[in-house]
DNA sequence: CGAGCGGGGTGGTCGGACCACTACGGGTCG
DNA sequence: CGACCCGTAGTGGTCCGACCACCCCGCTCG
């Protein structure tokens, strides 16, 4: 004896997801708040504890739900940040061919919110872009530049005033991909080039030249499409 | 006694999914490749078929895995497709700002791929697109309407030769998506402004016009873009 | 009044049973 | 001889009940 006529498709556990989902998207379930107990849930739902946590596994990996052991699930607040979490998956999969689409998206964005930043950025933002590039340079251990290297980006990307655009970003920027790509791409004296394309970023932001952040940006990503497309080709 | 020295840190089933998911990235899981069964799997990882099953749902989720009730669990091809296809729930759970951010993201990715097309695309493909643009402008059934354009411009984002891209734009311009922004959208008259946008698209790129295919894509998205933000402003 | 310590409730894991479906092969019929 | 049908073994899908690990809150005791 359900409460609502059970739609016949799929599996039991799909049902579940999209009604839960269902109930996120109009807004019946709000951010942060606390969903009634597995146990309750398959009650409501009519179907096995089983079955609710692989539906609520598979809404943890969406970024809609968070389970907190011994004390709850909850709605995420819905942020791109939440949502797009497992979008970096994609980057440290990907191979080959697949890389460098990847790169060639990256300019794409990373160039517009170069932009964007350049147009709005803040002196404290801009103070701290530079706090991370003067750190950047100030070190040569390989993993403290790409820390800094990463900061310098999403500090950029965060500026431009698109969280999505960012939280996108930051999973096309994630640790693994660029430790995978940059690997033997710095050991090719691109070190000193990549100083130089980012105190040219830097310069356009601090001028509040769009134009030009555009431009140093694009370039900068596209460097390493260039050697990444240049690796695959023979 | 395990195989392996077990970390420590985080669930089991977390565990396990970081465990399969690196088997797939270092390659010893070939895309089309059979896992073995739940079953042996739980055995092989030392835990219960019940957190195999939940780290198999998550994979699948991501896009990485595939299960087929009675025949066995697969790994996907790990096509851009395949890992981007949850990317569709952004923008069906996005709201308010949110959205403009998304259709800020679909104009830059969207103004490029259409420009990359117009370099590009094929004869057979402009006839594609021809065939959707007479088709959307045949009916008046919003239904199909909005089947034809959605398929006007993933036939665009083909022929621009990026799948990674293409495949994003489809997410941002999955059904519901569209279909809450443009159900008042339409109402105002936008009908005729969409065909003439439409038809300014498809002059660029049977003109091999890219600088001009980007900047109708631009605008045609942009279009859009603003009179949601004037939704939402007062 | 505060710190320590419980206990109840929560998610996390486990094992085993059964169901639904697929794939494969042997048997049958034309 | 070949195409078809059907049974069966094996797979993922679902359910149940028990127990574990952890968090939160209130109670107690110093």
């Amino acid at each position: 004896m359900d409460d609502e006529s059970a739609p016949r498709k799929g599996t039991v556990t799909q049902r579940a997801v999209e009604r839960i989902k269902a109930m996120i998207g109009e807004g019946r379930l709000e951010p942060g708040q606390r969903l009634p107990t597995e146990r309750d849930l398959a009650t409501q739902l009519g179907i096995s504890r089983s079955s609710v946590r692989e539906a609520i596994r598979a809404l943890t990996v969406m970024g809609l739900l968070e389970a907190r052991h011994g004390s709850g699930i909850y709605v995420t607040r819905l942020e791109a940040g939440d949502l797009l979490e497992s979008f970096g998956v994609v980057a440290d999969l990907s191979r080959g061919p697949q890389l460098v689409e990847l790169l060639e998206i990256r300019r794409v964005l990373e160039s517009t919110a170069t932009a964007l930043a350049a147009a709005r950025i803040t002196s404290d933002q801009l103070a701290e872009v530079e706090k991370h590039l003067a750190a950047m340079n100030a070190t040569d251990d390989p993993e403290e530049v790409l820390a800094h290297d990463l900061a310098f980006h999403r500090e950029i990307a965060v500026a431009a005033g698109n969280e999505t655009m960012a939280a996108i970003l930051e999973g096309l920027s994630s640790r693994t991909f660029r430790a995978r790509v940059w690997r033997g791409y710095r050991e090719e004296g691109a070190f000193a080039r990549t100083r130089r394309e980012h105190a040219a970023i830097h310069r356009a932001l601090a001028a509040r030249d769009p134009e030009a952040a555009r431009a140093a940006a694009a370039a900068h990503v596209g460097e390493v499409e260039e050697w990444l497309r240049a690796q695959l080709g023979p």
